[in-house]
DNA sequence: CGACCTCATTGCGCCACCGCAACGACCCTT
DNA sequence: AAGGGTCGTTGCGGTGGCGCAATGAGGTCG
């Protein structure tokens, strides 16, 4: 979406911006005003943008780096609700009135995101249909998204779900390597017990076993994909 | 929301529609070409206003009964995504553009609908901002409930989710009796398995249990519950 | 009113997954 | 180079929940 001298420059211009799933259709000459009230934030690897129960007063849209949201029970448990790259808006709260964050966003690199006042993001929005029907277009992929999760963890095993995870981020934010295809940023066996409803402990059992049978290759907080297809059958059990 | 004489009329009239979520807002005058451009639809108890694969033509605002959303994995599982209730909105990808519906739509006992065309419906959107901001808060708690949900199903205990959803339940639709509060229609076993994520067998052993605590009473597709704090009890681990 | 269908119950065996505990590997700091 | 911190691995025992199979309890329809 981004690329990676965006993060060098003080804002995005507006042709990048429109290719935002939030901002597309929506002319440049429209946009330049949206930009002017953006400010542009950033945080290095593991701090936080906003944390459930603060205040929700910032809207973002991440231009650079990595951004996971989470979210903790009361007992301390915590899950990852979804991870966030260029492109992708979150904290989408602020701009329709809800007094705090439900949920945390830490970043697991440094990452680099637009931000708005929810006040004045919810005046665009009542102002721009278009930005209005794109938002509406944006959570509900997303409500798409959670829902296909909510269904595999109710109906698949923990083999599966953690195949079908690494091949996601792998389609996502995949790099070439020689040995394979390599996760580009930093997540550990914690992440995705997290993202895959299970424990660290059966993660790191998991990932051994593909590891003897050659299917991955892994580290510390690094896994790199070395037969996708051998990880597909068990992801989609051939 | 709607009172049950609603139904007996064609249309219900501009007053109620704006105690809709959806139409919370806007005024009665704006609402009158709204109403104009519905149609009003009833199912029987178990038939269905659409598919999951079916083409999105039309989008729902349920007036009376209960609907239930559900998917089916391709391995044949199913799964309860959500109850609709009075007021709620259902199909709403037809407004936006997606090609086909991802769910079922399933009166659980005779329900009425009405219905817009897809088309008709984004065009509405895109000429009311108000409509489209509260389009977007609708998603938006949607959404949140299945992110509570969802990190519910990770981190709770099968007993714990059960006692949760006959409570909440209760609380949307329950009705007093004098053994206690009865939900308001009718909900098996499976049901509840499939919208907490475990099977008929241990939704039956839970209520069972229960039934000898004296905290619920239940029948067929049938539950009363008549210790309403030993639930909570259970539901919160106090 | 009997036949049939759907829904609910429960005994029983099983196993996927959990989670502690101990250890090992890796990285960063000074 | 040493030491501490984070992250990953794995043996081991325990169990929560699954799912078959058989039976029972209601509803419904002719």
């Amino acid at each position: 979406m981004f690329d990676s001298t965006m993060a060098q420059r003080d804002l995005p211009d507006a042709a990048a911006l429109s290719r935002v799933p939030l901002f597309t259709g929506i002319d440049e000459r429209a946009l330049r005003p949206v930009l002017q009230a953006a400010q542009s934030v950033t945080r290095p690897a593991s701090e936080r943008f906003f944390q459930q129960g603060d205040a929700a007063s910032f809207f973002y849209v991440l231009t650079h780096g990595r951004v996971k949201m989470t979210q903790v029970t009361p007992e301390g448990h915590q899950v990852v609700l979804r991870l966030i790259g260029p492109g992708d808006a979150f904290g989408g709260v602020a701009a329709f009135g809800d007094p705090i964050y439900p949920a945390t966003a830490e970043a697991i690199e440094q990452a680099t995101a637009l931000s708005w006042d929810g006040q004045t993001m919810h005046r665009l929005l009542e102002s721009d249909p278009r930005l209005a029907v794109n938002a509406l277009r944006v959570v509900a992929s997303r409500l798409h998204d959670l829902q296909n999760r909510y269904r595999e963890l109710t109906t698949e095993r923990v083999e599966r779900r953690v195949a079908r995870t690494i091949l996601r981020l792998a389609r996502e934010s995949g790099r070439k390597v020689d040995a394979g295809v390599q996760i580009d940023f930093p997540i550990s066996r914690e992440d995705l017990a997290e993202m895959t409803g299970t424990t660290i402990y059966t993660v790191s059992r998991l990932v051994s076993a593909w590891e003897e049978r050659g299917l991955v290759e892994s580290g510390r907080q690094r896994i790199v994909i070395r037969n996708p297809h051998g990880l597909v059958r068990i992801a989609e059990d051939l």
